[in-house]
DNA sequence: TAACTAGGTGTATTAAGTACACCAACTAAG
DNA sequence: CTTAGTTGGTGTACTTAATACACCTAGTTA
């Protein structure tokens, strides 16, 4: 492993979401900080999954290789909500303190870029508690204190993440390969924390050509099975409708 | 004047477009190096405005700086659209003299953080020839060669431009407090590339009760005077419609 | 074999998008 | 003072998408 040079005052936090068929989660990294002498512990909390940038690599190559630091995954849907340089970024005492003991060698004023990520929960659920990672629902975590501003961090990534959905393909970064049309409607709901009409919810995807009914249907649920779909990017960037219409 | 200590690797660069009810433009800087003996012109070409940040200011702070520099203008509309930290940022020949000659004391590796920021033309067209700063239309801006990774960023700007403009009422920023419904038309059809039909534009504007007809009239034009129109933001805000519906 | 569960379907109404043509009000030129 | 030139301003018919709403189906489990 060749040792990197670190660029001080740069980093980058990801905000992870992912969905288990029933809501929406964050991958948070659980901070720990002992008391050198007492071993007692002085601070724990959790914070996105953020670090600082290599000099020799892209903001882009940084997110992704700490994502797959933290879930083995390559590929995996990656972009920026924004960049953070507030001068207060870093302004309760735990984080200074923090910073005292652990960042030693780092500027006071870092810029942050943001990066939103989708993952499919169903490839993970890995190597997450080797290290001390794990998901929390959304509405968890709007009740929690984070480190640093990550909670804001976390607000614009969530809004960033509603805004896109609307507009973008991008719910089916969160889902297996094959999925249910219920369960699509799921993470939509999940998403955009409201509830659609069946009927009418799956009147929409039919319009969707990207959205390719399989022959495969579930097996062994305790109910009419359900009939597979997959997301074909293929045919979506083909069909995609270059509406000029604006809708404000 | 207080001196301000700059953040050697990380500046803003700002995409600042105007309309002059005909076209839209672009604010770019001449570039000019010249040889230091000989007084010769080494480069001339343009850039962005941009400049790297204080220690002591925000992102946001910086982006409005500059822009005051410029335009004299305050309260410039202006968003994030990126964040650009490539590697090959400024890789050209001229642009690493340029660097060598100018820029001697800065990082080699610069994040930049891009800003869009949207004038009224009617309110600037004033200091801009001191400094070597002029408009140029979009579609010229197209065909020139701009330093450093401009010319992406110009992209980029644009592309986030004519994102945003389909879902929020950012087309009046670029318009006087007042303006005439062709002038509405005619700003949406220079930022997106269209023409729309002028009575179901009309119709549409007509939804948007947050765009309201003035008594005042055009006056000493050759042709029947057009009412004026001004954006209530109040209003909008008030009246947004909540679409939680999706389009893809 | 009955109870349970989620899957899957259609119709009527309303709202919005689209295509399309003519008269009105003002100035400028003759 | 009349005409030409220019942009402003309006309405209707048709198509498409959004919304509201209820019942049967195909499996598993008790």
């Amino acid at each position: 492993m060749i040792a990197h040079k670190i660029v001080p005052n740069i980093s980058v936090d990801c905000v992870v979401f992912g969905f288990d068929f029933e809501k929406l989660n964050v991958l948070l990294v659980e901070r720990e900080l002992k008391d050198e002498k007492s071993g007692e512990v002085i601070i724990r909390d959790h914070t996105l999954a953020g670090y600082h940038i290599f000099e020799d690599e892209d903001l882009d190559s940084a997110a992704g290789r700490i994502l797959k630091g933290l879930t083995g995954l390559d590929n995996i849907f990656l972009e920026q909500f924004g960049a953070f340089g507030q001068l207060d970024r870093v302004s309760s005492p735990r984080d200074k303190r923090w910073l005292d003991y652990i960042n030693k060698g780092f500027a006071d004023r870092i810029v942050t870029v943001g990066y939103l990520a989708l993952i499919d929960n169903t490839k993970v659920t890995l190597r997450l508690k080797e290290r001390n990672v794990s998901w929390f629902p959304v509405s968890m975590v709007k009740e929690m204190d984070l480190a640093f501003d990550h909670k804001y961090l976390f607000y614009e990534a969530l809004e960033a993440l509603q805004r896109k959905v609307k507009v973008e393909p991008i719910a089916f970064e969160l889902l297996p390969d094959y999925f249910t049309l219920s369960q699509l409607q799921k993470v939509y709901e999940a998403v955009l924390g409201t509830s659609f009409d069946k009927r009418n919810f799956r009147k929409k995807v039919a319009q969707m050509h990207y959205v390719i009914a399989l022959k495969k249907k579930q097996q062994g649920v305790a109910h009419k099975p359900a009939q597979y779909y997959l997301f074909s990017r293929e045919v979506y960037e083909k069909t995609r409708k270059g509406r000029i219409s604006f809708i404000i």
